[in-house]
DNA sequence: TGTACATCAGTGAACGCGCGTTCACTGATGTAC
DNA sequence: TGTACATCAGTGAACGCGCGTTCACTGATGTAC
C-alpha cells in the first residue's frame, strides 16, 4: 500500500476493482459503470481509464478475481475431497458461492464475455483443472476426462437453477440438502463411477 | 390477423414481441429497449406502452414465449423418451436450443427476473413438469422427485457451460456428442436409476 | 341506413438521466546529473 | 544536496447518445339508438 497524496491515489486499480465488486453485489451488473466505479473510488469520472482501457476490461478483471475467489472457496470447503460425500460438500460450496454473490457469479458465467481476456481464460482453466483433480481423487477408477464435464455441469446447473429461483433457495440449509441429494443421487452408487470411491479414504 | 389502417396497427402486441425477439437474437439483451422495439415495429416510441406497462413486463413476456418454444423443441426431439439414450437426445435438444438462441435463453434464465410475472412462472412450471414426466418414463423404478432436479441441473449446466464458452461448442456435432456422453456417463449404468430403464422400450 | 358519441390505440414533444469515451490539461513523483 | 526535466496519474469540461417514461393530444373504430 503506497502512501498517497490526495492527488495521486496510490492504488486506484485495486480501488476500482473493489468498487466494481461492491456495485455488483449491491445493485447488480447494470450498476457497474465506469462512472459509478470512479464515483465510488472518489475519483474523477475518467481516472479509471488510466487502468482499464474500457468497461469490458474492467468487468473481465472483476470476473477473473471472482474465479480465483471461487476456487479458494471450494478448496476451503474441502482441501482434497476423495469420496462422493466430500465431493458433495464441495458442490454445496459452489452453489453457496453463487447464491452469496449472484451478480458476480453471473458476471463470471452468464454474460457475453470477451474470449480475449487471458486473465479471464486462464482463471477459468484453473477452475476446470480443480474440478478434474477432484474427480481424479474421488473416482480413481474412472476416466476423469469423461467425468469432469458432467460433474461440473451438474453442479453448475444446480447453482443457476437456484440462483434463478427455479428451485427452492429459501434457506442455506434447504439448498445444501438439495445439492447434496442431487449429487449423491447421480454419483453415489453408479458402478461405472464409484469403482474406487470407497477405497480412496485418503 | 386484422386488416389494419396505417394508424391502428392491428396486432401491435404480437409485433412488439416479435421485434423484441429479433433484437434479442441479433444484438443481445442490451439491445432490447422499449424504443428499439417500437422502432422495429414501425411505431412511435410510446406506442408499446399501450400493451406493456414497462420494460420488465415486455421482457417477461418474451421469456415466457421462450419457455413454450423450448418445451415444443424438446417434445419435437422425442415425444416420449423412455430410455437413457432417448433422454440424452432430449438433452441435446435442450442444449441446442440454448446455443441457437443464446440471448433468449439468457433472458429466460440468467437475468434477474420478476417472480411476479405469472405468465413466466407458469411457463417455468410447464417445463419442470415436462422434465418430471420424462424422468418417470425413463426411470420407472426410481423416485422421480429425487431425480428430476439433478437431471435438469445436469442438462441446464451443460447448456450454460457451452453457451459461455467453457466447453467446446465449435460445431453442433461436437456439442451433441459431448452432451450425450455426459448424460449417459451419469445415468446409463447406475443401478439406482436404470432399474427399469431397458425394460421400457415402449 | 345514419348519426352521436364513447372507447381505444396510436402520436409526438418533452422530461431528466447516466452512460462511455475523448481531449487538452495539470499536479505530483522520481530520476539523472 | 539541489536542480531540470521526463513521466505518470490524475482532473474536468465536453461530445453525442439512447434510454424509460410522462403527458396532453388525435385519429380510427365500433356501438346504441
Amino acid at each position: 500500500m503506497a502512501r498517497t497524496s490526495a492527488y495521486h491515489h496510490g492504488d486506484l486499480r485495486a480501488a476500482c476493482l473493489r468498487a466494481a465488486r461492491e456495485l455488483l453485489e449491491e445493485d447488480g451488473s447494470a450498476a457497474l459503470s465506469m462512472r459509478a466505479v470512479a464515483r465510488r473510488a472518489g475519483v474523477s469520472p475518467t481516472a479509471p481509464y488510466r487502468h482499464f482501457p474500457d468497461r469490458r476490461t474492467l468487468v473481465s478483471a472483476v470476473a477473473a478475481e471472482g474465479y480465483r475467489e471461487l476456487a479458494g472457496h471450494l478448496a476451503a470447503a474441502h482441501p482434497s475431497p476423495s469420496t462422493p460425500g466430500e465431493l458433495a460438500a464441495v458442490a454445496v460450496a459452489y452453489v453457496r458461492f453463487a447464491l452469496d454473490h449472484p451478480a458476480l457469479f453471473r458476471a463470471m458465467f452468464a454474460e457475453a464475455c470477451d474470449p480475449e481476456s487471458e486473465e479471464r481464460v486462464s482463471a477459468t482453466e484453473v477452475l476446470a483443472d480443480y474440478v478434474r483433480d477432484v474427480i481424479r481423487r474421488a473416482f480413481p477408477g474412472a476416466d476423469p476426462e469423461a467425468l469432469w464435464t458432467p460433474v461440473w455441469a451438474l453442479v453448475h446447473g444446480l447453482a443457476f437453477l437456484h440462483l434463478d429461483g427455479k428451485l427452492d433457495a429459501s434457506t442455506p440449509d434447504v439448498v445444501a440438502a438439495q445439492v447434496r441429494a442431487a449429487v449423491l443421487a447421480l454419483l453415489a452408487e453408479s458402478p461405472a463411477l464409484s469403482r474406487g470411491s470407497d477405497a480412496g479414504g485418503r
